[in-house]
DNA sequence: CTTCTTTTCTTGACACACGAAAGTAACTCT
DNA sequence: AGAGTTACTTTCGTGTGTCAAGAAAAGAAG
């Protein structure tokens, strides 16, 4: 695909698409060299010059010494200024709102959290607002960028909606636009687990991947997916579904209505429940944990089902799209201990592509590590990065 | 990551992609003008004027006649001079290879058949070369644009390798070098799932469709995928392995060791051994059809069974993807009147997205379908095509 | 039969993205 | 000091696309 050269560029230092690309690398790889950063993208070393000198001239960018190489001309480095934004992430949940504060290299620089007593908007969105200025007190306001939230839902990213969330109970809830006009700042909406690939394509397991996944399990199981190097969000934003994949007919019964989900099979209410029907009353998914790493042989076959019923619905996955690798992630991801071995056979016996005799790659990541992808998705956002291609829609491309 | 512009352009009409847009959005829509091409394409008038004298240097595309519009300058009509290639698609099955010979606007011109007595690539090779020259008998070769060949299993397009096909029980198997050897024509090798889902683009339910599936059910059970307006093929090219979705550990064994994978419960096989199963034996999906048909309830039974299973499969698929449309094919499609009110049950029950709410599209595809769908690929390819980005692989000797 | 008006195409001037090739810079080794 | 090596820069050509202004081809109005 080209990029859209010949029109209208928009204003300021990140007019350019392959622009975006150089600073991103920089600042995930970096420091680099011109050179360095050519081969990477495979750009040719002219191009990069011709990019750079916005960058550095609005100091986004600097040249922070040289290396030395064995032979020849050393090599001028370059290294993302992380000082020249402040970027607040956020990540919202049903009982709290956690936020955190990173330099524009996504570094967390200080964090906070708030509880909620419910999940209506204005409730969320008021937390979300105080959060913020909580974290940007005392701090010169033009130096901050803007503000990333990650939302659990179906969530137009453009309009700064969220769709739908069952999790929160929304239906067409604006979130862009009150968080924007209260803080002056510009927002960018996603879904939460699409923060997430962000995080992971960055600095995480899918750095030198151009096709993973992102299943995050807890409460409830969802999925975030990176195809061909661009995140992708479906037709209608709504990609990613993989909760309510139908493993089995004769499963227990899902919220959905439908039997045997992988959600049925496999969330934290999953495992409770699973227990309770061995006679094992237990209070959540942590006590149940602990039962099992105690020894409970019940315990121990709930989450051995569990594995199954995962390793089964990423094997599906990992078909369809041929996927390179399989981040887990979520609370749930924690007791990968106990359902470890058995996903992995799973995986193992319906998987075809390689990626099955890849391991998944296990990231428990807490609140902070999801409000650190949203902070990140704004940064990406504002330099129309790798990940964001907010290509010219054709009508027959 | 960028395309290629500033590279030497490849000689011929086609040098530059956005022409090769034009000519494909003409090929599909015309007769247009240049006006209503600049418009559908996104581009300014002036583009279009300055794309087009290549091709009609070329003979490429003619201008035919005019059409009067209310008022001001009449439009002068674009047409693809469809007379100005042949091209041949062919599609290779187990136990035959069927060849299509269509002229440039992809329409049918001649067609042809040869059983083939085993699967030994030398066998079909043959079979292939002989029928492409039967097709091509008193045809000026200097005319035949190439051939476009669709093969069941994991195909490498850039080597034109069948990596392996369990069907035709395939091993690496260079397909494009020898044709290309034997014929002295470029050749293009591609998933036969993959060349319908490019007819379907083209000229069929997908044509103002950005993301769609094509799912063939049949022997066994395929899919193809249109992602965001390009096709997808995953990080090794074997995207689209659908027929192994496990959806039912309690289900029946399938070939490849597990229970209840989607092509154990709905494929050609899994009926006339389901029908068994109920004390009815037939030799063929066909003869259990008309039984049902004929009101037989074991059959209608094992019918909305096979509904069931196809209705979560795409339930899964539309979900996971977020699909605006999924398009059924294959030999198994005809049977759509006994198992899709059972489908549509499932895929409704399951289904989040709206995409559930829009008929699934059937489109039981005869082999000379397949066959056209790859003579579409090959002039995609060759135009360099919006499906098909990557440039033509010419296996000329 | 002119002369508008409307729409379609064409032309020319410009801008930007990218690469190849050739030139310059900075360092080490001999 | 010169040769070798690698890093960057400059120049130029091509692809891709816009905009603005003009030419062309009709019907409608006088």
């Amino acid at each position: 695909m080209s990029s859209n050269p010949g029109r209208p560029a928009p204003s300021g230092p990140f007019g350019e698409r392959t622009r975006a690309e150089v600073f991103a690398l920089i600042l995930t790889d970096g420091p680099l060299s011109r050179v360095e950063v050519a081969a990477k993208l495979g750009l040719s070393p002219s191009t990069v010059t011709r990019l750079l000198p916005p960058l550095l001239d609005g100091d986004y960018i600097r040249e922070t010494g040289r290396a030395a190489t064995a032979l020849g001309r050393p090599r001028r480095l370059l290294e993302v200024n992380a000082a020249r934004h402040l970027v607040v992430g956020v990540k919202i949940s049903p009982t709290h709102v956690t936020g955190v504060l990173t330099d524009m290299a996504a570094r967390v620089v200080g964090r906070a959290e708030t509880p909620v007593p419910d999940t209506l908007p204005t409730t969320i969105l008021r937390a979300t607002t105080a959060l913020t200025r909580d974290l940007l007190s005392g701090v010169d306001t033009s130096l901050v960028l803007g503000i990333g939230v990650g939302v659990g839902g179906h969530v137009g990213r453009e309009a700064g909606i969220c769709h739908t969330s069952a999790l929160l109970d929304w239906h067409e809830v604006p979130v862009a636009a009150p968080l924007a006009e209260a803080t002056g700042l510009p927002v960018v909406v996603e879904n939460d687990v699409n923060t997430l690939v962000v995080a992971e394509r960055w600095f995480g397991a899918g750095r030198d991947t151009r096709s993973f996944a992102v299943v995050t399990i807890g409460p409830g199981v969802g999925c975030g997916l990176l195809l061909g190097g661009a995140m992708y969000t479906g037709a209608t934003g709504m990609a990613g579904e993989f909760g309510h994949l139908p493993l089995d007919p004769a499963g227990p019964k899902c919220l959905c209505g439908n039997h045997g989900c992988l959600e049925a099979l496999a969330s934290s209410a999953a495992i409770v429940r699973d227990l309770a029907h061995e006679g094992v009353r237990v209070s959540s998914a942590e006590q149940a944990a602990a039962l099992a790493r105690a020894g409970n042989p019940a315990a121990r076959e709930v989450y051995a089902r569990v594995g199954n019923a995962l390793g089964r619905g990423l094997a599906a996955l990992v078909n369809l799209l041929d996927l390179e690798l399989i981040v887990l992630a979520g609370e749930g991801a924690a007791e990968h201990d106990l359902f470890g071995p058995a996903m992995t056979a799973g995986l193992r016996a319906h998987a075809f592509s390689k990626a099955a005799e890849r391991p998944v790659h296990i990231d428990p990541a807490t609140d902070d590590l999801w409000a650190r992808g949203a902070a990140c998705l704004m940064i990406g956002a504002a330099v129309a990065g790798p990940l964001t291609p907010p290509r010219v829609e054709r009508h027959h491309p």
